[in-house]
DNA sequence: CGAGGGTTTGAAGTGCATCAAATAGTGTGG
DNA sequence: CCACACTATTTGATGCACTTCAAACCCTCG
């Protein structure tokens, strides 16, 4: 296994790790411990490229801890952030059905630690594990539900409440009380993954302030009433407000 | 069968349109059979409901002539075209993986021609058959790729350009000189679809028109210089024009 | 012919982008 | 611990794109 530039190696309990994965759920032993047996861990600067947009696949990756950006962009270089991912997220399956090529580019926004599988292992083990290719189904399906709620969400919501959305799918879903969180991410990524520009991301986080009454230092969020921010950002959204979130 | 309003049947050989779907390459007769024998073909009027966001899927449909458009609206009354299907598209089929329940609304934007099955009958298939769920993830995967590029589009491309791409996309690739083609529904639709207001649409048509020369007269357009729709609007795109299309 | 929906046009407003510059925050070396 | 460099974030001023509201036009169909 050759790897360019600054990485190493920790130990992590790879088999564990895909156990906890929906997309390995049910998956016969044997299958587990191929992957198992060919994953690697590494570990990668801030800025790191993974892979670049119609890369040949040799691998997919499971994120272990930090966030990688997955991204597309035009010949005059403007960028389109499509995603940004992080533990428990698996990156580059999707390969497996697009000619064995990245459908986007992937880089490190921070120092991330990942394993590495090859990806002629998923795509072996799907065409013989109907189980496993149930679970890349599901969640297949899911990920393109999620999709299409971006695409309306670009449709009908504005900034401040594309904002509001991304803060709400942030919060965990049990408690009632205030809720304290911290943005995963720079303010430039965050306002890119949704598709708007810097400026605009701080004056709209500063009307959804005014707005809903949440409160901002740095990347503190506080949330005193939920429900508040739940109106204001969901009336512009065709799903209900615990919207499901998805891994893998 | 029970069925609610004005429907006709007509003949259509229904093994033999089973046969032509991507999704039922290489599965077996006897899965073919039993599609092909639980298969009812309807003719639904224009404006005709075939099912709500959130329903319970009883079936999911093959549409054998006219258009039917998917969508999703907020309380408020918001509507967002998801989507806008034709001649040889299965409909509905995604209820499989979420939980039984439709995840947009789908209406007849005219007179149209379907063959529903019930969906209890693909769940099985897909557990049973191997083939059929390779075929499904394949068609799924396409599909989020489609989604991935409309995503960006509404990033990225400004009216005229997502105009232009929407007309690309109906050119046939072979034919190198000047093409005419119709616009498949109407106008209003068009730009629900592309996610702009009919206002916006004709005027960005008539700006598209000033930029690369293409000719309209009502629902009819010429474009005699491909290569300049091609370069006005995929500039602003990450993909490379012969974008591939999705069926099924 | 007249009604009604689809389409276009005009005028005015809103939201987001852009450009420019100030400010806050972070990490570095001294 | 401070000064500097560099980046992230905010703020201001201005412009463009798309929307909104209103009205005209056009086409089809009864």
């Amino acid at each position: 296994m050759s790897c360019s530039s600054a990485e190493t190696q920790t130990f992590v309990d790879i088999p564990e790790a895909l156990r906890r994965l929906v997309l390995f759920k049910g998956v016969s032993d044997e299958t587990l411990a191929r992957f198992s047996q060919e994953g690697r861990l590494f570990q990668y600067p801030k800025g790191k490229l993974l892979y670049l947009q119609d890369d040949e696949a040799k691998s997919f990756y499971l994120i272990v801890r930090g966030w990688v950006k997955l991204f597309r962009e035009t010949i005059e270089g403007t960028e389109a952030v499509i995603d940004v991912l992080t533990n428990g997220h698996l990156l580059g399956k999707s390969a497996v059905f697009n000619n064995g090529l990245h459908g986007a580019s992937a880089e490190c926004v921070e120092e991330v630690q990942l394993i590495s599988f090859p990806i002629r292992l998923l795509k072996q083990a799907i065409e013989e594990d109907p189980k496993l290719a149930l679970n890349m189904l599901t969640s297949m399906s899911a990920h393109r539900r999620q999709q299409g709620r971006e695409i309306e969400h670009l449709n009908i919501q504005n900034a401040p409440q594309r904002i509001g959305c991304f803060l709400l799918r942030l919060c965990p879903l049990n408690k009632e009380t205030e809720i304290t969180l911290h943005l995963p991410y720079d303010k430039t990524l965050i306002a890119a993954r949704l598709g708007m520009k810097p400026e605009t991301f701080s004056r709209a986080l500063a009307k959804l302030k005014g707005e809903t009454g949440i409160h901002i230092h740095g990347s503190t969020v506080k949330i005193h009433d939920m429900q508040a921010l739940v109106s204001y950002t969901c009336s512009h959204c065709s799903s209900t407000f615990p919207c499901e979130d998805l891994k893998g």
